[in-house]
DNA sequence: TTTTTAGTCGTAAACGGTTGCAATGTGTTG
DNA sequence: CAACACATTGCAACCGTTTACGACTAAAAA
């Protein structure tokens, strides 16, 4: 980057004014005359002057950015969430300066930090589980953080989210209703909040409550292969009653389950914990739990731009409501 | 934001150096002695001292960070360029600066402006269509652009794509041996260059070439409702063989026809331009196009490094081999 | 007329770094 | 021992803004 062409000091001399009347013009002050003010703008506009945002950002501390942190780009799930802040940052002049980490978390520390050096204002997190070191690095900076989507054990930072153990015992309680007795439970990242915190918790606390024996976890079912792959030892198990986290492995399940010739939902009922398009495009069309994502973002940022502005929240952990969309999948 | 806790100043003081030497130390600059590095990296520990970016944007003229700009996040088509451009830009230590600028194009010069102002170091474009205000800042600008699986018609800006024509006519070209006749073109949006400049003019020179006349462009579909809302329409003009861009919308065109009884690919056959896991998941598989989205977006950032580093590209247009798939949408 | 008051504007000191250049010291060479 | 090269460090200007503070002016109040 060469010496930028032209800055406020050019428009001051040009326009005869000092800098300071400049700056004030281009920040909207109304502390300037009208003529003044004319005159400014005339100059800015002949000299196609435009502010230098990290000057600005260095004098007056403020960045107007946000960090994002994110597992990953081209996970739906993640997409939906992250259009909602887009939107809200975009309605609140923020830009959005993009951290993914990986689904691994490896040195997620590092890239947090790098974030923060870069002077964002706020950071929007929702990575699955937040480390330990993150969560030090959170503590000890005083820039706002609010988590979408997920949320950590010990609700020391604001978050939105649903109430995933009810979503949970909803659709459990469908299958069953519905006769299905051998319930099994598949997961991307057994580690994750919502999945080690929730998920699980309301799972066996289902299958106790009921008196079913048959605990059936699967782990690290990420993606519609994943899904499809699983389906074989599914059968092994006999399962007949299916909650899976992401809509694209139990889009695999359900395919893998139809090339075997099983039906669904009479010998197997299949329940996706989450919705994107995947969830109508697949036949039989799933039922599902409808998180509202893009709300949860939006939110979510909504609520960063009041703790980056100094106001008080009123709530510092949101609980939006779900709904459990039956479809074909289900009987 | 308050002061900063601890200065580059505070450093220098605690380890009795000046601050030019803690500046060359945490610049890993080597004309420092190992006793005096050490002594600096030691206070830094102890003060958990971290470089505010801004300053060093400010006083080196380079951001680390990268302007991206991008339709919609939730596509997974962008979202998956993205991810290779992000997994690049990580391995060169840049942030990625994101601009979403909404399928309409509106204000995407203010948006563009806005990011040149932070002082991005490059930016990566990858919208459809370049508006003609978007087109005069980057020449205005000495930021370095590359474009992303699009192109201008000039090309006057660097670029990464697959060859649109030659893929589309490949693709025509399996549906008329398979004794299709009366073939459609399904698009989003009909002023996007790839669709303007390549896909349209395929598509016409194909027909001519081929004296088929029942010329069928359908515009604006770009969801799986778009699609499966479009299958009437196809149906009445009576299309037995069909292009379309997006995969969601040629997964509603299969699951509209399958809902009427048209069989696939007898009486039908789909080819979609574009493949994300969709084109799996939807019965019957799709036909696709496959176009390396994450090596396109990966190699632009590649280019866009080279470029703000100062060097020559051995090749400004860059293409992409992509290949046709084929699956139980086609014969 | 004199004193207040409010509205405009400029001066200059930050903000937290980078970097060219000069100064210093130390070892090497003739 | 003088002269020189080189490695190490500090000095101070600079990057392009914001903003506290005070100066100035003209109108309003006394």
């Amino acid at each position: 980057m060469q010496k930028q062409e032209v800055t406020i000091y050019d428009v001051a001399r040009e326009a005869k004014v000092s800098m300071a009347t400049v700056s004030r013009v281009v920040n909207g002050n109304n502390n300037v005359r009208k003529e003044t003010r004319e005159k400014v703008l005339a100059v800015i506009d002949r000299l196609h002057y435009q502010p230098n945002a990290v000057a600005q950002g260095l004098a007056s501390k403020r960045t107007t950015t946000v960090g994002l942190i994110m597992p990953d780009l081209t996970n739906m799930h993640f997409a939906e969430l992250s259009k909602g802040i887009d939107d809200i940052a975009t309605m609140y002049k923020y830009n959005i300066l993009l951290s993914s980490v990986g689904n691994t978390l490896l040195n997620e520390d590092q890239v947090i930090q790098n974030l923060l050096n870069k002077q964002v204002d706020g950071v929007i997190y929702m990575s699955n589980l937040m480390g330990e070191k993150a969560q030090e690095i959170f503590e000890r900076t005083n820039t706002p953080v609010v988590l979408a989507g997920t949320a950590d054990a010990n609700q020391d930072f604001p978050s939105v989210t649903i109430d995933y153990k009810a979503a949970e015992k909803e659709a459990l309680g469908l299958l069953l209703k519905n006769g299905k007795k051998n319930l099994a439970l598949v997961v991307g990242d057994g580690k994750a909040y919502v999945n080690k915190d929730n998920r699980f918790v309301a799972y066996k606390d289902f299958m106790e409550e009921h008196k079913l024996k048959n605990v059936h976890i699967y782990e690290d079912a990420r993606t519609y292969e994943d899904g499809y792959n699983l389906f074989d030892k599914i059968k092994t198990d006999k399962v007949d009653g299916i909650i899976a986290t992401r809509d694209v492995v139990a889009a695999g399940i359900v395919n893998a389950a139809s090339a075997a010739g099983v039906k669904i939902p009479e010998d197997l009922e299949i329940i996706s914990a989450a919705s994107t398009n995947v969830a109508k495009i697949v036949r039989p069309q799933l039922t599902t739990v409808q998180q509202p994502l893009y709300d949860i973002g939006a939110v979510a940022m909504r609520m960063l731009t009041k703790l980056m502005n100094d106001e008080e929240l009123d709530d510092a952990h949101v609980i939006l409501p779900y709904t459990l969309k039956k479809s074909a999948s289900t009987k």
